[in-house]
DNA sequence: CCTTGACCTTCCCACCATGGGAAGCCCCAC
DNA sequence: GTGGGGCTTCCCATGGTGGGAAGGTCAAGG
């Protein structure tokens, strides 16, 4: 019962979370600073990595480390609303959506383009005559080579949170 | 004719890619370094706009900077095979799609997760429960608690082709 | 000619979350 | 008491992007 506690090492293989992670995620204020040893070693209790597989299975929900402050706060609060947890998951998924939504208009455009390039050995390909002409979205099908689209609208800087829609 | 040089804002403001990507596109390489005038200023002809549009709207694509290295090759390659553009393009959108399965795959968890949340002043949460019980395929995570929600989606932390799917 | 102010230059820092690696200390089994 | 594996801290890199400081350029107006 009382050699529960674990070094880092340990702590890392148990939950999935790297040790690397671990430390950071200390440092930044996300878990509080771990028991140490007389040596300086890092110790975790069962309930340190308890902690620890909740980060990683938020993590692996998609939710930043900003939200999983959130979210450990109100695990550790006895008091706490359902609806708060609520909002913040949803808040995520509609996060999630968005970003779905513009990888699949992207991914749409590229396999409609893709459909129409011959990929032979013979140049010509509609999707580098595609970019070169620059144009907004639009999965329109065969174009007319003109040099339409008067072009200077200044596209919506970032539909999305994250740079540019994705990555 | 002669006199379409525009200073690197005017090229921002033309092509929609902001100054300092341009600089940044021209230190790393990815573009060549533009001319200059007597006192240091750059300067991009309209052949350099094109190139800058081209850039952008394979961003707008999702695109990284070294897939776009070898688009712009490609692009002033005359003899290239349209086979390239297209292997470049199909392994993009490959990468979209998986992508967006592992976003898809997170957020509908969340969804099925808040459907059965109550989202009233209570503090039970089967949100908070799963990121507790932290169960997907955890090495040594016995217990099963209860609301152990049977889900259907899969979801494999590890298999994600990115860190952990996204970020 | 000189000032003004908009624009440009370079250089450094920050983000987010993560990994890599170096230099040095700790712990334990032998 | 020694060897080697694990731990410590510290710095650096990634990918793209933005912010800002310190200083030089340019063109218009006086």
């Amino acid at each position: 019962m009382s050699a529960g506690a674990v070094t880092i090492g340990e702590a890392a293989r148990a939950t999935g979370v790297s040790a690397k992670m671990i430390r950071y995620y200390e440092e930044t204020g996300l878990l509080a600073p771990a028991g140490r040893t007389a040596g300086g070693y890092r110790l975790y209790t069962a309930a340190d990595l308890h902690a620890l597989r909740f980060v990683r299975r938020a993590r692996d929900l998609g939710f930043t480390l900003e939200d999983i402050r959130a979210l450990l706060a109100l695990w550790h609060d006895r008091a706490r609303a359902s609806a708060q947890v609520r909002r913040l998951a949803l808040d995520h998924v509609a996060d999630l959506r968005r970003r779905i939504d513009a990888l699949e208009g992207m991914a749409r455009i590229l396999e409609d383009l893709a459909a129409h390039c011959g990929g032979d050995a013979r140049p010509d390909c509609p999707i580098l005559d595609d970019l070169a002409a620059g144009r907004p979205d639009a999965p329109s099908g065969p174009q007319d080579a003109s040099a339409a689209t008067p072009r200077q609208g200044e596209h919506d800087p970032e539909a999305s949170p994250s740079p540019r829609g994705e990555r």
